[in-house]
DNA sequence: AATAGATAGTTCAATGATTGAACAGTTAAA
DNA sequence: TTTAACTGTTCAATCATTGAACTATCTATT
């Protein structure tokens, strides 16, 4: 049984993240079914699940100009998703949070992908998929750690 | 010691691919130091790997219209990147092919891409990463599976 | 052979997303 | 108090993507 070699490993890892993530984003498209786009998606699941979200971390996460955000944030503010309210303390910062409609139609396209990514990680024995996820988290660790060595 | 359930992996999933992706693309970014945007880099990567690739081809992999992939194969034929040939047999068919100025191109960026993707496979024990990968490419067959269905 | 339907790829106008630069308002540091 | 830094917005310019119409070619049916 021939040995792995580095090189193969490193070719197979980047093919792989390029086509999963390709398949991953149409299969999501398929479930937002126009409701939203990915990216408003994501978006709306960022404000969601963090305490005192702004532009500034979206545009970081995101990894677009702050003014790419503030349109993307106000196309969302316009169909009354999300909501802008300055901080008291430092009036410069406007917290971004869901509105009752946002967070309605977040949950609802959320549970969407929840049960598209439970059809993919059923399919596996628990502990080969826990095993994944946890290489996956060090991975991205890894990935962190170079870019704020940047 | 609590048992990680179903839901947890899913989030962790979910979260990990999104932040993951968004960290190599702009490490990637960086590599390919403003000669190449990061589709055109995975586009010459693209016809490089593949024998007799196709407009047609590209699309779907990158899940665009061919429109689309039009405007981005004549943006790189312009800088003679690449070639069209038409086949002699079908000749509604054009196949794409690196130049030599493509080719070299490529190939300069790729190292630096590969060099990239090493320093963090090597940073895991061989066994490790030998079956994330493995794992991935699982995933890989079911999102084909699934698209398949569709 | 003649026709109709499918296929590969292109064109082009319209739409969307992203950038870059300038800006207003606010805060922190000297 | 002045200066510098920071948050977010505006707006024009640029770039990518779509959708529809189109050309050229091939396949299948009669």
């Amino acid at each position: 049984m021939p040995q792995l070699s580095i090189k193969e490993l490193v070719d197979r890892y980047i093919d792989l993240t390029f086509a999963v993530h390709k398949k991953g984003e149409s299969l999501v498209k398929e479930q937002l079914q126009s409701e939203l786009s990915n990216d408003q998606f994501y978006t709306l699941k960022y404000i969601y699940k963090t305490e005192n979200c702004t532009s500034t971390e979206l545009a970081k996460v995101f990894d677009v100009k702050k003014s790419a955000i503030t349109a993307v944030i106000t196309k969302l503010w316009d169909q009354d998703l999300i909501e802008r309210t300055r901080d008291q303390n430092d009036r410069r910062v406007v917290y971004l949070t869901l509105t009752e409609t946002g967070l309605e139609l977040y949950k609802k396209t959320e549970e969407r992908i929840y049960n598209l990514v439970e059809s993919i990680i059923t399919q596996f024995e628990e502990q080969e998929i826990k095993q994944f996820i946890d290489t996956y988290e060090k991975v991205n660790n890894i990935l962190t750690a170079l870019q704020e060595k940047q």
